[in-house]
DNA sequence: CCCTTTGCGTGCGCTGCCCAACAGTCGGGC
DNA sequence: GCCCGACTGTTGGGCAGCGCACGCAAAGGG
């Protein structure tokens, strides 16, 4: 796919973007790939073009839990903004794809030269605050189901597919649950026609009545990005 | 108190600290000011010196539940780096006492012509994001009793005092449970000798017992905060 | 001084999720 | 064709936290 599938990149002014590709190599994400351990460096930024990742915590004897996606509508590795100091997270491939990456000293002399491009990262950092501020309201309150639903919601936007692979296990460890509460909330969804599934496939079936099914901090979070998110690229004045 | 009772004002070499100076004003936080609305523009950014504040996050019927708590060692505004964009939380007075305060379009010229205001901040938003993921994983992996006791630590901290104000449905909303878990876990507290209260006044008796009582995020958000803030102020290069 | 407000303690039934274990089923490799 | 590994489904016991409701005690104001 090309460049401008990603959404980031595509808010950029024709000149900057020009500066951003020259610096940037394409890579392919390989499912359960890891592109950064917890509490470890990011060497490049990545802009998911047709690939996704997931932005996983882990504490005490709790492996897992999974804290933000990152696919085309953004990209991992706005933190390298603020130090260069170890990442708060373990990022998995969670999606196989396409992917565009630059070096982290790169790019950091692009963000520095680019008016647009600093400010497409910094308004997607505010982006992922107010997410991760949510995150923490729905691991407390919400229960398996609805945060089931959103998670599908989620890996649906960024498959850009109906169907995506994911096994019950791996759910669960995303949504910080056993495998059984998962088995429980997605025999629910798909005796109610929502999903379908079969053996590590699964399928969104009717994607409205999922999304009443998720809880509010799918569509709130959404709304953040379209708010927070400039709609076209600033003009540019280098 | 001296201005650099802020932690995060020492850190500036004395020319940056000067100039930042030069452009606050000193307030006074009172109980439960609200600071700022959630999803509203913050109007200045705050360096507590006596006084903190706790970032709160709300969501469907539920009203708060806290993410952060910012006091003297840190500051209330390093997302004003990012955008102009509403701020993720509600900010509300947890403990009255001291403040400068800079009007954010101040701030904003002040972060552009000071490498060392700058650092500083960029630094302390990165405290943020992992303070931030880490709550998403304590909310939903621990429980009452060692949260209760990590938020009388962090209290305990930015109080700079043994004894402090605090009723149970204040804590109760802080942790995002009911009242009643907040006397069972709190009365537990007291009965081994932890803690002591009476009437909305509660005072830290074992204070080492209190960090062993500790859910493990308190630690670690404190390592967080030691590793990534610089120890002294980088050398100034105006 | 009474009376209201505010804060703390308790009991009871319920539910959502936990831990542990086991049973069926599909698919690929030899 | 058979076996083994990976995935899905089920069951039973237990506990943390919820909602609701009531009782009590300590300020504090008129």
């Amino acid at each position: 796919m090309a460049p401008t599938h990603n959404a980031l990149i595509r808010l950029l002014p024709t000149v900057d973007r020009q500066q951003l590709l020259a610096r940037s190599e394409p890579v392919t994400l390989t499912l359960s790939q890891v592109l950064c351990e917890g509490h470890s460096l990011l060497s490049h930024a990545y802009f998911p073009v047709s690939g996704f990742v997931s932005l996983v915590v882990g504490v005490d004897e709790h492996p897992s839990l999974e804290v933000g996606m990152v696919g085309h509508e953004g990209m991992l590795g706005s933190e390298l903004l603020l130090s260069t100091q170890p990442m708060p997270w373990k990022v998995v491939t969670q999606g196989a794809g396409q992917c565009l990456r630059v070096e982290a000293k790169h790019f950091r002399a692009l963000v520095a030269q680019s008016l647009a491009l600093r400010t497409v990262c910094q308004r997607y950092l505010m982006v992922r605050l107010q997410q991760l501020s949510r995150a923490a309201a729905c691991e407390r309150f919400h229960t398996i189901g609805p945060r089931l639903a959103r998670w599908l919601l989620m890996s649906h936007d960024r498959a850009r597919a109906d169907m995506f692979p994911v096994t019950h296990v791996f759910l669960a460890l995303m949504l910080g649950v056993r495998r059984v509460g998962v088995t429980a909330a997605a025999g629910a969804l798909q005796r109610q026609g929502l999903i379908a599934y079969r053996r590590g496939e699964l399928t969104v079936v009717d994607r409205p009545a999922l999304e009443r099914a998720a809880c509010s901090c799918y569509r709130a979070d959404c709304a953040t990005y379209q708010q927070l998110m400039p709609k076209r690229s600033e003009p540019s004045r280098v």
